[in-house]
DNA sequence: TTACCGTCTGTAGTCGCTACAGACTCAAGA
DNA sequence: TCTTGAGTCTGTAGCGACTACAGACGGTAA
């Protein structure tokens, strides 16, 4: 199949998919005759791999870490769990600095009186020139 | 006071302080005889205000908005406020986007029954061969 | 044949910094 | 006085994960 197929079959861009070649996540594919990428589908089979664990928010090195994994059958898959966990831990993190933020700015939206901005409290939180009540 | 004091006062690095600077967020200061950048108070607020915004999640594309915003005093807060709450439905969405992916890895996880790679529901259900048990 | 895709390579841009390299200024201690 | 060491200066390159071009070539249908 040609780069063009391949992307839309994994809902990837075509720029993407050089782009994982070039940093050597996919492996370069056969040329045709006129140089067009000819893929099989071992490369569908990896880079759907790739867009799925993408997807779930890994990071381009976990999925190189989970690919290097997958090649080796007999191992333990404790490596795998690892990056997972590591990764869970990572979102919970994430999600409770975003609830964090939310709350404050649900706080600051709240205090808009809409006046001018010389009374903006939005404003006046992001600028205090002097301590706001607390 | 210099460019370090500026930057320990608002918890900044140097290097952030400048390049502000260098993309028109905060304004040239004058300079010392030796070259060294002197800022003001009104540096500090501004950069106060910056970073501020910043810790709130907003892009410095909207910090500029909001800047240019706050500089008049007499127009009404509207711009304010809806810059807010687009970045407060923004942070809801990224919250949702993450609950979901949370969800979806925890039960990836707890798929995982610690034998082999070969045997790996992660690594499975990251590339599935066939159709997994829905 | 002409139009219009798709593909090729290579490079530069995105965001928000961060990290150098190599030169300077300044203040304090021996 | 000399010498450290820390701070500052400019400029450039790097990060992650793409994305967007430019300019050339290939393939196909009307």
């Amino acid at each position: 199949m040609k780069i063009g197929e391949l992307a839309s079959a994994t809902a990837t861009k075509v720029e993407t998919v050089r782009y994982y070649e070039k940093i050597g996540l996919l492996p370069p594919p056969a040329r045709t005759s006129a140089n067009y990428r000819a893929y099989g589908s071992d490369h569908l089979a990896r880079l759907s791999f790739i867009r799925r664990a993408r997807d779930l928010g890994f990071t381009l090195e976990a999925v190189r870490e989970l690919l290097t994994l997958s090649d080796d059958k007999a191992q333990s898959c404790e490596a795998v769990d690892g990056i997972a966990r590591v990764h869970l831990t990572e979102i919970d993190r994430k999600i409770g600095d975003l609830s964090a933020l939310r709350t404050e700015l649900d706080r600051v939206i709240g205090s808009c009186r809409h006046g001018t901005v010389a009374e903006c409290k939005i404003i006046e939180t992001l600028a205090p020139r002097r301590k706001a009540a607390p």
